[in-house]
DNA sequence: GAACGGCACTTGTCCAAACAAGTTCACCAA
DNA sequence: TTGGTGAACTTGTTTGGACAAGTGCCGTTC
């Protein structure tokens, strides 16, 4: 739980408090319902100006974590359920923010060419090769979800020097420079194939929860494209929605 | 500055702009991917100064409608996909809007008391009475769907003299003044139970994704509580989620 | 006791300025 | 032609100030 090294950090003023309150809502030391000091305290007590204050309240007034308005001090609003692009990319990340412990096994890494099917989604030309991952992921030691992985070339040939036992493998591409910086995910049912049932220890045919994602990077190519599929009753998702605030999720009907 | 500035609206300056350029970029103004006027030119351009531009451009992006960085311009982000309250929680309101034709067929419709776990997960006591609606749900006539909703009887009640086979019983309630202002949505795979097989005329155990979910009040109450069972080649659900924007989706895990 | 007015305090809005940090592009030199 | 330099321009960060507008409270007045 150390981890206070502001003068090091080369994050801006506004997010580092907008961190800080963050957390102290997150920790039960701001309640739920219960106002949080004014900005005038805020300020004296950072010891930055009004500006600055006001920018981090305002990223947290954008996630729906502070209400308030004008003459009453801003008071803490309740949770609002979302997850850091890194918390939801990453499966060691997730696990870590839960103080759970994610665990990995490689079944296989491979280049081959890309199939038509994952041609045409990673916007490849159908023989074109790609770096396939198939892992099982585990939280505590209990097997979760198995993940299959597939990697443009460029992004995958960095895998073959990396450990994919170890650890994450999002976060050694971002350490390596990889800016993943767009996720699009869908999420549907599927039924154990025989892979799935024998990693998984369930019955070929029972229902998975399947999160098929494509990866992008800031100019929009697509660097990954997996399919990962969880015991429904060890994952779930959940989504809030209000008639003020839009869903950020989309129900979308397929074409027969 | 002057004092005597008679202005029509009463609205602040950096609303009305973000109202301007949210219409500047949905009427194709300024097109998707290219970058908008720079903040001075924005500046002149309103006659305001560069703190209140950028107010308005950062509620922009907080919606996902703008992005850049430092040096170089602001561009008009991809459209970000999200649904209204109304569309994201009722089937008919979902389909309308997709130029689909809703249908559906009620098999029960039942005044009866909640079980323990229905009464749990409702904030209610065990044997307190429950309205109990189960019907196929059909997109242009294919069955995609079996809801099963559970209302509290103040809400159930006024169901009774509502025909379930013509239509949407969200749009109904809200006609009749019932404050539906929050859901909450667990995604998750089941196996087809017997019923659902049927109804779907799929094999009993095949993967369907349900949606389950909490509808609240503005007071907090639970007024309704549903399982929904898609059919996962007919439906999934969507989520894009950016380095800079949080998900409001979470993946959440299920203890054992 | 109740209603009113005013004061202190709070947040919302807007401006002006300065610097930091990144991008673009023209220009010049090798 | 190619490469690098640097100026011009852009957005990001931070500060400071000023005023408007809303809330809560206390004291006065009826």
């Amino acid at each position: 739980m150390l981890k206070y090294v502001p003068s090091i950090s080369d994050e801006p003023i506004h997010q580092r408090l907008s961190d800080l309150f963050r957390e102290k809502i997150s920790s039960g030391d701001w309640k739920e319902g219960k106002p949080l000091p004014s900005e005038a305290e805020l300020c004296t007590q950072h010891g930055v100006s009004r500006g600055t204050v006001r920018q981090a309240l305002a990223s947290l007034r954008s996630e729906g974590m502070v209400t308030g308005g004008r003459g009453k001090p801003p008071v803490v609003a309740r949770p609002v359920p979302s997850q850091s692009f890194a918390t939801f990319m990453s499966f060691s990340e997730w696990a870590h923010s839960l103080g759970r412990e994610p665990g990995q096994r490689t079944l296989e890494i491979a280049r081959r060419p890309a199939d038509e099917d994952l041609a045409g989604k990673m916007g490849l030309r159908p023989g074109e090769p790609v770096i396939q991952v198939l892992r099982l992921r585990s939280l505590d030691g209990n097997p979760t979800m198995v993940e299959r992985s597939n990697f443009i070339v460029e992004v995958g040939n960095a895998l073959f020097g990396f450990d994919t036992d170890s650890g994450s493998i999002f976060g050694y591409l971002t350490s390596r420079g990889v800016d993943l910086t767009r996720g699009r995910h869908v999420i549907d049912a599927v039924g154990a194939d025989a892979t799935d049932a024998e990693l998984l220890g369930v019955e070929p045919g029972s229902a998975l929860l399947r999160e098929h994602r494509l990866t992008y990077a800031a100019d929009g190519r697509i660097l990954e494209c997996s399919d990962d599929r969880y015991l429904p009753h060890l994952a779930n998702f959940v989504i809030e929605n209000t008639r003020t605030a839009r869903a950020a999720l989309v129900r979308v009907p397929l074409v027969a």
